[in-house]
DNA sequence: AGCCAGGCTTGGT
DNA sequence: ACCAAGCATGGC
């Protein structure tokens, strides 16, 4: 088969949107009805079709197995929410989010980004990225069909996220510039030990969720929360409980409306209740309180 | 103007 | 083991 520089992949209760601007990833910008987004070094356009999501890239490409893997297009979705518990604040959450995924990312652009998460909302999260991968960021494959900018300016040329390597080169004040404040510090530690190999992010793929839950958390600016979301979308551990405040509180007026309980005991109660795919559990937990709570804008 | 954001670290009990 | 403060910064 010849390289195509597009391709429709097939997908049934898959939302797009809902997806990509869930807080899980970081990097993609609607515009129009296409979502504009950075794998690897290919730069993507991706719509929601009848037909499945259409994706465009810049050039050929020989072999699409990499964008099916990122978009996690050939999950057994139903066996996962199959896999949920069939209480209430469950069915209401997959009711008002039916389709919500979980990407599969690159680890270091994953970790880097969840450690430059910490409180900070989630359009901070994401201008916080996008300057770090303008600056220093690497030009990506077949630019010369990118789309070009509208009357309100042409946007920058798209950049991959800055490898470790890249980061690591750095000084704290170029990274402070980038307007991280004072998580710079953790994130120039993380991609200095993943650049001179004192981290093995490719290693932990062969651990259990503890140890590699135990490793990443060994970096500073790395607690439980941010290990959770690198293992879970990253690593796909789907065990993986990410507790957020918003996770919190779902979990707390949900499920233990009188008495107060600690992270610990909450995620001892998650690891429990909400069986082998807990991690999509709390997504669609997180996405459902974000909407509830959303109609105060506007 | 002031409050808060998908936290983590440190120092106090 | 649990609590509080401090940390930087931008959006609303």
């Amino acid at each position: 088969m010849a390289p195509a520089t597009e391709i429709i992949l097939p997908v049934a209760d898959y939302d797009l949107a809902a997806t990509l601007a869930s807080g899980q990833v970081f990097r993609w910008r609607l515009l129009g009805n296409s979502w504009h987004g950075v794998v690897g070094r290919q730069f993507l356009s991706l719509t929601q079709t009848p037909a499945g999501i259409h994706a465009t890239a810049a050039g050929p490409i020989g072999n699409w197995d990499w964008l099916r893997h990122y978009l996690q297009t050939e999950i057994d979705y139903p066996a996962v929410l199959n896999s949920f518990p069939d209480d209430e604040p469950m069915r209401r959450a997959v009711a008002a989010c039916r389709g919500l995924r979980l990407l599969r990312q690159d680890p270091w652009e994953c970790l880097a980004s969840f450690i430059l998460s910490s409180t900070k909302q989630i359009v901070q999260i994401r201008q916080i990225v996008a300057h770090l991968c303008e600056r220093f960021g690497e030009p990506c494959e077949g630019m010369h069909l990118a789309p070009t900018g509208d009357s309100a300016g042409p946007s920058p040329a798209p950049r991959s996220f800055p490898p470790a390597s890249a980061i690591a080169a750095l000084t704290e004040a170029r990274l402070r510039a980038c307007k991280m404040g004072f998580r710079a510090p953790s994130l120039l530690a993380a991609a200095r030990q993943v650049a001179d190999r004192n981290l093995d992010l490719q290693g932990l793929y062969r651990l259990d969720y503890a140890a590699a839950r135990a490793e990443l958390m060994k970096l500073r600016g790395v607690g439980g929360k941010i290990a959770d979301c690198v293992l879970l979308f990253a690593y796909g551990f789907d065990c993986a409980f990410p507790v957020d405040v918003w996770v919190e509180r779902a979990l707390q007026e949900l499920y233990f409306p009188r008495r107060r309980a600690s992270d610990q005991r909450l995620r001892q109660f998650a690891a429990t209740h909400f069986g082998p795919h807990a991690g999509y559990a709390q997504q669609f937990l997180f996405h459902y309180m974000r909407v509830a709570a959303e109609p105060r804008r506007h």
